[in-house]
DNA sequence: ATGGGTGCAAAGTGTTTGCAAGTAT
DNA sequence: ATACTTGCAAACACTTTGCACCCAT
């Protein structure tokens, strides 16, 4: 891997997505970076959001419709709310035995797997009611 | 819900799907489709495949960078080769007690969820090695 | 006849990229 | 000094939409 540089933009990004402690996405990223740098440039955000989810530092979750990111941790799943959009990180453990069953069955070599909830968060619950 | 028609697009775009059997973009049904009216166009084939799976014909698999669809079947999950894009059925099945479990701890109202496996296909992991 | 459907092209999203200038090392 | 990064804008890939005409019911 090329050496990288430690840029004030490249930190910005990151300081941006550990501070939120969500899930945003790459826009959401650029508005809250362009709130302190009224400089940095979109290509910027989706270029650094690449390079530390590459290197590690954040996570890239792959939802429907848009990537999103968010602070580094163990592997989880995810809540989506189908009104509002909001994510949430599902109250459920990762279950690696699935991982381990699916690859001997199908005889594909499985990494790893993504499982998303889709339901309405409890305002959204409440206000459709 | 409105009275809809049954058109030469709408059935044609719907006998791709089924005679694909597997999990087409919405750019491989108009391919198919293309391949034998012609003159059908893209905005066509997108307002009848949400047509369609609105109306519960056909199933659409969301899954990250472009949506898919199949031929209507039970929930299940899907394997998505890493290496070359192809998408398989799992031979997992659908846990629905996860649905329930989710819904009580998280306070959501959990209609479902949706399980993505990652990983190399037998074709490619041979291939890498 | 009437209102849902079609073809076309333009407009929208979300994201990537070529390039010249800037900067961390 | 070197080559990784940046800002900018143009380009991309995928999808949606406005509109006038068409056709299934």
């Amino acid at each position: 891997m090329k050496k990288q540089r430690n840029t004030r933009q490249r930190q910005l990004v990151l300081d941006v997505v550990l501070a939120r402690g969500d899930h945003p996405t790459a826009d959401q990223v650029y508005a809250d970076a362009r709130a302190i740098d009224e400089k940095i440039s979109r290509g910027t955000v989706y270029r650094n959001l690449h390079t530390l989810a590459a290197r590690g530092d954040i996570l890239q979750v792959k939802l429907p419709d848009v990537d999103r990111y968010e602070e580094l941790a163990d592997r989880h799943y995810h809540i989506i709310c189908t009104e509002c959009g909001a994510v949430y990180d599902a109250p459920i453990p990762y279950d690696d035995t699935l991982d381990r069953r699916a690859s001997e069955i199908s005889g594909c070599d499985i990494k790893r797997h993504r499982t998303t909830f889709e339901g309405r968060c409890p305002e959204c619950k409440q206000r459709c009611e």
